[in-house]
DNA sequence: AACGCTATTGCAAACCACTTGCATCTGTCA
DNA sequence: TGACAGATGCAAGTGGTTTGCAATAGCGTT
């Protein structure tokens, strides 16, 4: 990991100039979501979070990620299973590919189509605001490898 | 309107290879669909099919578009709103631009950015099943005059 | 044309993710 | 330290969608 207590510490200094407030609630989720590497939903912060502090609810980790995506510190996506997710937001945008059969999800990111897109929007008289683009699309077997390299 | 029987009488067929019934609640349902030209959700399909027939309940509504999800017969698609909303599937592959001020969906397709996605995704080891990809947008004020006076 | 089997429907209740009202608690700052 | 507005926990509420159940109605058969 690069820096948590830097960026909670950043995170805190953006709320105090909104009015917020650092919480200790607020304080051990924003950890929980700099130490994830996946894209977890309310519910999966909520019993990570929970397994530091006992007390914490999940309305407050609904209410801290309504907080967090309006101060632009996280990002939400709702891919298919309806739920919403959450990652940081201190990265490169990017767009997701997801394993339908493991759920994994991985990031890629693509100026040409990004280009394609505005391009297209454009045509059709409209400045592109936000987008979505997801993948969904299962893992390629290897095809029958000759040198026998053990696979990952 | 063109041949809005013949797609029911077709789909007819279809449901019967199944084992399943052509009912009036499913008759109307798909007509209403036929009839359509946006991207209704499950309340709109209801309520304008309800209108012929007010014993016709929401559930239904619902089992039916599930059946005829699995049939291939429509397309779901869960834009931003969160809501589900259909659109029958006897067209192109296309995707969506919705303009974030007035809700309307513009469908669009291109076989460049389906290229670039496919060439990504095998980058990274996966073929693609399916994608989503949904510009969210707003209208370009005709740029009529260019000197001076910026309106509004 | 009636029969029987079972898919389908309507209704109400259940679900699920998420939100909110309210009384209490706690950062923050004077 | 005190006061006040923001934040929290809990429980109840929302809104879209699903489901259990008893009644109904397609559809192949008789």
């Amino acid at each position: 990991m690069k820096g948590i207590d830097q960026r909670v510490e950043a995170f805190e200094g953006q709320l105090r100039k909104a009015g917020l407030r650092m919480t200790q609630q607020r304080r051990l989720i924003l950890r929980v979501l700099a130490e994830a590497d996946d894209h977890p939903d309310a519910k999966g912060i909520f019993t990570r979070a929970f397994a530091h502090d006992p007390t914490l609810s999940l309305s407050t980790v609904y209410r801290t990620m309504k907080v967090l995506e309006t101060q632009g510190a996280i990002e939400r996506h709702a891919f298919e299973d309806g739920v919403s997710r959450y990652e940081h937001a201190d990265q490169a945008h990017h767009d997701h590919l997801i394993d339908i059969e493991s759920g994994t999800v991985v990031e890629f990111s693509s100026p040409e189509i990004e280009a394609l897109q505005a391009k297209i929007a454009a045509e059709l008289g409209y400045e592109i605001v936000r987008h979505r683009l997801e993948l969904y699309g299962r893992k390629i077997k290897a095809p029958r490898r000759k040198a026998g390299k053990k696979d990952a």
